[in-house]
DNA sequence: TTTTGAATGTCGTTG
DNA sequence: CAACGACGTTCAAAA
């Protein structure tokens, strides 16, 4: 059967159906009073409460309390379930290496239980991202100026690739960095270091910088203002 | 009853489940098929699948695949969950403004939804943060160098608040930027703001920055010799 | 494998 | 509220 699911099982039961569910490529999700201890990057310990635990076939784990959208603790893919009945708690060890790191969950006591056979499935198909963003400036360059000319995206610099890199209608040349929502000085200061280092590698020309976001903060806007850099506002839409 | 449960049930006892759920803060999961849509700060379109789909009493909504630790679509804290039946399909509207977003899944069958009422929690402990760091610097200065001597944590500057900030053996002021894992050059970037905003502020005062950090990629070390600030290794333990 | 930077980042803290 | 930086960030793409 596709789903199988226990109520209140015995944690004889739920190892069962556990170690089943690791073999078979399951989704798990499990609901109960259990504690948490995680040893790895860093470490961490949740004393006993009610929450709901997930085990994906890619090796994630999932530990939710009753709110947040981040998981209280978890482990990432390609980490390894296993799960063993002792001292009268059933306890799910995930573990994984580089970095090595442990997540235990030790269940008193199970009140429900559900494995999942996920066969079918599509992808997201996302628009909005700072991808989308360099495409409609190629596509028309206007939006940044009158005559900007886009010569390369990713254009590598001793300072890390620029996002765009062109010339201006004066042929002045002009370096771009995209942000995608609001920023704040640390773009100004990556902007800074891209204008920097194009201008040394062409023995000194006057080299341009612009910020492209949909806003900035005071602070940054300030930064730009003394750096002889430019910001320039586009809709994410 | 604290948990319940329904297998395959009629998109109407589910939408009832549902109301009844939202209106008394439980803890939902569901799986089935479900197409999934998104338009807010980006947009998205997930086509029709099997996902595991989990609402928060919080207003967390989040749709988990098969794989991976982070949701495929969500909808962060703060949302409002709302359950229709139309269409021939279970609809599910996550709201919220500030920014206006919205999260719609679709659900064309339903395999399973269970309600959780939470109670019981205890809270996490968390070893090994930037902030431990700091604790051990403070603790034992001469991590740092012979004669390092800290003044203060978090002072604020123009550049924004500097880790620790502190004077060397022969009373140079020094900026510590703290690291608690591998840097990049935003780092040493973040570190120069600091650095030439306490220059300033000290009229032209020289001044040392020094970046802490297990370790630092090549191109750091670089920029750090670049502008003659040091790197200081530490390790996490 | 390591490096790099985006992200619907999320989440705290501070002004 | 906005702003700013940490995070066991995660993730994907590139070197």
């Amino acid at each position: 059967m596709s789903t199988t699911r226990l109520y209140r099982p015995t944690h004889r039961d739920a190892f069962e159906l556990l170690e089943s569910a690791f073999e078979n490529g399951r989704l798990l999700t499990m609901f109960g009073r259990c504690e948490v201890h995680y040893e790895g990057r860093a470490a961490s310990t949740l004393g006993p409460g009610q929450r709901l635990v997930i085990y994906k076939p890619d090796g994630t784990a999932l530990v939710h309390t009753n709110e947040s959208r981040e998981p209280v603790n978890w482990q990432p893919p390609g980490s390894t379930h296993n799960a063993s009945v002792r001292d009268g708690q059933l306890q799910i060890q995930s573990t994984r290496s580089n970095p090595t790191e442990q997540l235990d969950v030790l269940f008193e006591r199970v009140e429900t239980i559900s494995a999942y056979a996920v066969t079918d499935r599509s992808d997201l198909t996302l628009i909005g991202s700072e991808e989308d963003l360099r495409q409609r400036i190629l596509d028309s360059p206007d939006v940044i100026e009158d005559g900007f000319d886009p010569i390369a995206t990713e254009r590598q610099t001793t300072a890390g690739p620029i996002d765009i890199f062109g010339k201006d209608a004066a042929g002045r040349p002009v370096v771009v960095e995209l942000k995608r929502r609001r920023v704040g000085p640390s773009a100004a200061s990556q902007l800074k270091r891209y204008v920097e280092a194009i201008t040394t590698e062409l023995s000194n020309t006057s080299t341009r910088g612009i910020l492209v976001a949909p806003s900035i903060t005071d602070r940054t806007a300030s930064l730009l203002d003394e750096w002889d850099f430019e910001y320039c506002s586009v809709d994410i839409e």
